[in-house]
DNA sequence: TATTATACTGTATGTATATTCAGTATAATA
DNA sequence: TATTATACTGAATATACATACAGTATAATA
């Protein structure tokens, strides 16, 4: 975004304050008794001027069509503590689940958006839980924790792959994943012999259409 | 505040998607457009109906000049995002769907969460839609909008109902509604003689586990 | 029963409003 | 030095828009 000028952050200011009153936006003409302006030329351009360097937009042939673009930071405080969470994507194998090269972005999220507290978001690949409503491409937040029981979906790590499960141990050296669609198999695993590793649980899901 | 009519009420709502959407408030015409009226009188009526009422607030001689009062305050006319968001629960028959008697509570969430914007949280009840991977107690994110196609998952109300499903309209006077489950059936309206009314459109989903 | 509120269509009109064109002047770039 | 951005005045115009007037029809009150 371009820098503003005095003025049309003067021009900018009254249209905002105009709306604020009326509850609509101004007129050129309006716009030229607020600034004192005595062609409505004057506002016209600082209005094309706002809207070149991205303040605002201005409907065509709309009697008071402009509107004010929110966009970068939003001076208003507002009071959660919000934080960046990275979307993990397709995980390398053998890579760190969480290192640069697997993380697809970073999102914005309040940090108690959900009742219990996250690390990062999955991107869900496949359909293996599909009957517990987790579809391709969702994002699931996970919580890095080994604290896991049965019934919980999990996200495991086996050998070099990393899955989303229901996670069940039915002996101390045994444990199996379950998936929640009828066309995959139950992973057996047997911890003597296989690199078996608790990811973290999965505690939300967010879905984007 | 004297009793709003199902009809204004459609209308207060259209005067609200519209300046949401556009950052300022409509035309008569507009308003004829979005509600299928061919008379621009038929908005006047219906605004001086709901001035009267106390709802909104009209400017003599201005051009969209319309502005929502709010419990005797006037609402802001601008495309600006608020980070709080109302959860929809049970809607009670008849109410309109934001009415805070509805509201379960206010969540925090940036307003660019999803790609596209979005105006409320309804708390989806039933598993009508679960091969969508739409499940009981999930929260969908909803854009009012009129504006659905074939293919979307809307939220519309019949009579007194309101329900999320799949969007279809094969006819001028026919819409149905498709659940994303076998145990559910096809929804037929007939608009001729059935209350039919598009909420919005899904847009989004947040689970809680 | 008469009256009022709701819910529309359809036409018409004055004016509110966006928008273009023609200038003037100054400061900042290239 | 020529060019572009800023910052205005002033006039003209097509059209976007509010709003009034004339109807029709139904349901809800008094």
């Amino acid at each position: 975004m371009k820098d503003i000028t005095p003025q049309q952050n003067k021009v900018l200011d009254c249209i905002k304050v105009y709306i604020k009153e009326t509850g609509f936006p101004p007129t050129r003409s309006d716009i030229c008794k607020e600034m004192g302006f005595k062609s409505p030329n004057s506002a016209e351009t600082h209005l094309r001027a706002l809207e070149k360097k991205g303040f605002i937009s201005i409907a065509s042939g709309a009697s008071r069509g402009i509107s004010i673009i929110n966009n970068g930071i939003k001076e208003e405080a507002s009071s959660y503590d919000s934080n960046e969470y990275p979307i993990v994507g397709l995980v390398a194998a053998g890579s760190p689940t969480l290192a640069s090269e697997n993380i697809e972005k970073q999102v914005n999220c309040p940090s108690n958006f959900f009742s219990t507290s996250f690390d990062y978001f999955l991107r869900v690949k496949g359909l293996s839980m599909k009957d517990a409503g987790i579809m391709e491409d969702d994002l699931i937040a996970v919580k890095k924790t080994h604290d896991v029981r049965n019934g919980d979906i999990v996200i495991a790590r086996i050998e070099d792959e990393v899955t989303v499960k229901y996670f069940r141990k039915p002996a101390d050296d045994t444990v199996i994943l379950e998936p929640a669609n009828d066309d995959f198999n139950d992973i057996e695993i047997n911890l003597r012999n296989e690199d078996f590793f608790i990811e973290g649980k999965y505690v939300g899901l967010i879905r984007e259409n």
